[in-house]
RNA sequence: GCCCCCAUCGUCUAGCCAGGUCCAGGACACCGGCCUUUCACGCCGGCGGCAGGGGUUCAAAUCCCCUUGGGGGCGCCA
């Protein structure tokens, strides 16, 4: 089978969102699946609206991912006269003629024509004026308008369309710069590209470029169209959910894992299976599983998704992600083991590194400050006695979990006090909350030192309010 | 307005291409319960869907048509 190129081209007018990421992802599955390779390029065209500081979100939002490519990025802003080059060669053939219409004029006809309820097209004013290059003109194709354009798409089979729906559209600016479908051809042929999946926003684009094709002489790629991202009230995606920065994900404590799995998910599947790793996208993604119809976006399911690869990843690489969200803290002071033996105990609650940050702060400071609430609760004088005793085993015995279940739940008979007061007077004397992993787990990760020094200085808040 | 694409629980989906094994399976969310010193995790159970109407067929979620609904395109934007 012939090498597989895919590609990858956003327009740095914005950050990469959702709907870009799955598209990138599901190219670069493609790429990987086949052994084939992935090409970058930014379409940057559009100088008003192209931003250098997008080329750089997107480039960190596609590594942060994990998406790598094999060539690029290229800029088409950096290859005008490639396009120039085969502009010259349609004009040249008659393929293509130069109008000198304004851009007014233009916006003026497509109005009246929207007005009568016609299809808005060109009028067809320069076709025969015999017009050269000049300034202010634009270069225009050719359409004849017989017949039908028609595509295989590798999803939904045979697309046609009536060849009189495409109008004699423009394939270079006046300024000669190309406008994208020119672009878009002259860069999938020349960087060999052989499939083309994209967002199916692009399927009535996709005679035009077809035609092109033609007007060149040249085979066009295979085309996938895969469903668009809708937001969750079914729109297309905007600021407000879902357009976001993939970045902004990561800055809220999102792991790649989850975003790739949940990108993936959305418009594909693989029989039941709902959690998938990198490696075993690669190897079952199939471009003709992909769905017809348009996917929501739902948050709480990526939250859901976030969570599990949380409590699925290893102590190690959690800690290496959890790090930025941990800069207040003096990580210094702690060794790994202890990190990590930390992160294990708020792992599978935890649905996102943010919320993991918070939950295990009371390991990493000093000294905790109580919960308002659960102070007046549980730091009742009544239990004083019970952390003198609970003080006092921690500095005698040795820890096992059974043995000190066992002593907490006598404790807590002889004293006539419920064992859930003992327990929940020790969890805010160690942590300073009401709620926290297991007291066991929590006592043998801080170690008796800091725990019995937390013991005494509850007994001594407790002491000094009553 | 014209053209194109799409249609299974609230959402993501399996099943559809090769009709019967589907009074439709899984996941998220939601609601109960178990576990339990808190909160989670885990486990058990519940809620909830083939958009509607016509065909074809012994048999349709699956094939065909229409309607409706949703999305997209119609730029010297990409």
């Amino acid at each position: 089978m012939a090498e597989v190129i895919t590609r990858f081209p956003p327009s740095p007018t914005g950050h990469l969102h959702l709907g870009g990421a799955r598209t990138a992802l599901f190219n670069w599955l493609y790429a990987r699946h086949h052994g084939g390779r992935l090409v970058l390029r930014f379409e940057d065209t559009d100088r008003e609206r192209s931003k250098k500081e997008y080329v750089e979100s997107i480039l960190e939002a596609l590594k942060w991912l994990g998406l790598d490519w094999d060539e690029g990025p290229y800029f088409q802003t950096e290859r005008l006269e490639l396009y120039q080059k085969y502009a010259r060669k349609l004009f040249e053939e008659g393929k293509a003629y130069y109008c000198e219409c304004t851009k007014e004029e233009l916006e003026t006809k497509r109005k009246q024509m929207l007005e009568k309820g016609l299809k808005p097209r060109y009028d067809g004013t320069c076709r025969e004026k015999g017009l050269g290059p000049g300034e202010g003109r634009a270069l225009r194709l050719r359409v004849e308008a017989v017949g039908e354009v028609v595509f295989e798409d590798l999803l939904r089979g045979k697309i046609s369309f009536p060849a009189e729906e495409i109008d004699d559209f423009i394939i270079m600016r006046s300024d000669g710069t190309p406008t994208y479908h020119f672009a878009v051809v002259i860069d999938d042929f020349t960087m060999g590209v052989t499939h083309v999946i994209r967002g199916d926003d692009h399927i009535s684009n996709t005679p035009k470029q077809i035609l092109i094709y033609q007007a060149l002489g040249i085979e066009p790629p295979r085309f996938a169209h895969i469903p668009m991202v809708l937001g969750r009230d079914g729109a297309r995606l905007s600021k407000r959910h879902g357009a976001r920065s993939i970045l902004e994900y990561r800055d809220e404590g999102y792991l790649p894992e989850a975003l790739v799995n949940y990108l993936a998910k959305l418009g594909w599947g693989y029989g039941d299976q709902e959690y998938f790793t990198v490696e075993e996208l690669i190897k079952l993604f199939d471009i003709k599983d992909v769905n017809l119809s348009p996917a929501r976006f739902d948050p709480d399911k990526l939250l859901a998704v976030n969570a599990y690869w949380i409590r699925n990843s290893d102590a190690s690489y959690l800690l290496s992600q959890l790090k930025p969200f941990l800069k207040e803290y003096e990580l210094d002071k702690f060794s790994e083991d202890y990190l990590k033996a930390a992160i294990e105990t708020v792992k599978t609650r935890a649905k996102t590194l943010v919320e993991m940050a918070k939950m295990m702060d009371f390991y990493l400071v000093e000294e905790v400050e109580y919960d308002e609430k659960g102070e007046k609760k549980f730091f009742v004088k009544e239990v004083l006695p019970a952390l003198e005793k609970i003080k006092a085993y921690l500095e005698e015995k040795e820890l096992e979990e059974k043995e000190f279940e066992a002593f907490l739940r006598g404790l807590a008979e002889e004293m006539g006090l419920k064992l859930k007061l003992i327990a929940q007077a020790m969890r805010l004397a160690l942590t300073g909350k009401t709620v926290s992993p297991g007291l066991f787990e929590i006592i043998k990760v801080l170690g008796k030192e800091r725990v019995i020094k937390r013991i005494q200085k509850a007994i001594n808040f407790i002491k000094a309010r009553n």
